[in-house]
DNA sequence: TAAAAATACTCCATAGGTATTTTAT
DNA sequence: ATAAAATACCTATGGAGTATTTTTA
């Protein structure tokens, strides 16, 4: 179960059109129609209603849609907080020193930081 | 990203061991090593320091378990709502008639219902 | 008839396996 | 020396694409 394919079936049914929520998402609409029906396989069970006039969730396509959320939610919230943590651990210090003060006094000090924060650029 | 794999790594950050995972999880080691391989390339984060003793999770590491396990729970929401809906509709149904009465009665009742809950044996 | 979904097919990436090697206790 | 992780390799599945057909407003 990619989580990919689940955000391609919360597109779906946000548009209720596999072609639009194609555009949206950037991949061929043949694709979509392929991944989900994929996930009905994996689930067990039709989300969409196919058959006549406009589609439609089913009530397992309801259910699945809700939760599915929650799990796109969890999973953006897994990548947000690490993007923070390595935006934190990669960044780049400056430090001026003036040319009066030397920076031998520094090199210690600096070099036990880059030991343990090897992705700052000081 | 597939799901399965982030309980590959929840596993063996609650082992904190490969081979210890690969047996809960019914996989090979060689698997399981590939799996976080991957997931460390995807995330672009290493989630385990694997030099020196023991195995251990880097900050990374536990940042994402802890949300790796929030997607794993909902993801188990989404599965057990449906499994709970599904046995709803794929019950079985009994009707005992009498061979006085005979079955033509309630032979067009029954292939319309049958219509609309496929999976109920009737 | 036009637009959307499904199907057929091709290609390539990768998940998982077995066998083996490397590494660290 | 032993146990665990990594690597090499192989196979099969399936994800995504293009081209085409079927279906339905």
């Amino acid at each position: 179960m990619d989580i990919r394919h689940l955000e391609y079936f919360a597109e779906v049914a946000q548009h209720l059109s596999f072609t639009k929520a194609s555009h949206t998402l950037h991949v061929t609409q043949p694709s979509i129609s392929k991944a989900i029906k994929n996930l009905e396989g994996e689930l067990g069970v039709p989300l969409f209603y196919r058959s006549s006039k406009q589609l439609e969730l089913t009530d397992a396509g309801k259910a699945v849609l809700i939760n599915a959320k929650k799990v796109l939610d969890a999973f953006q919230n897994l990548t947000l907080e690490l993007t923070d943590l390595m935006e934190l651990k990669g960044g780049e210090i400056k430090i001026g020193i003036p040319p009066i003060v030397g920076a031998a006094f520094f090199s210690k000090l600096i070099s036990q930081y880059k030991e343990k924060f090897p992705l700052i650029e000081i």
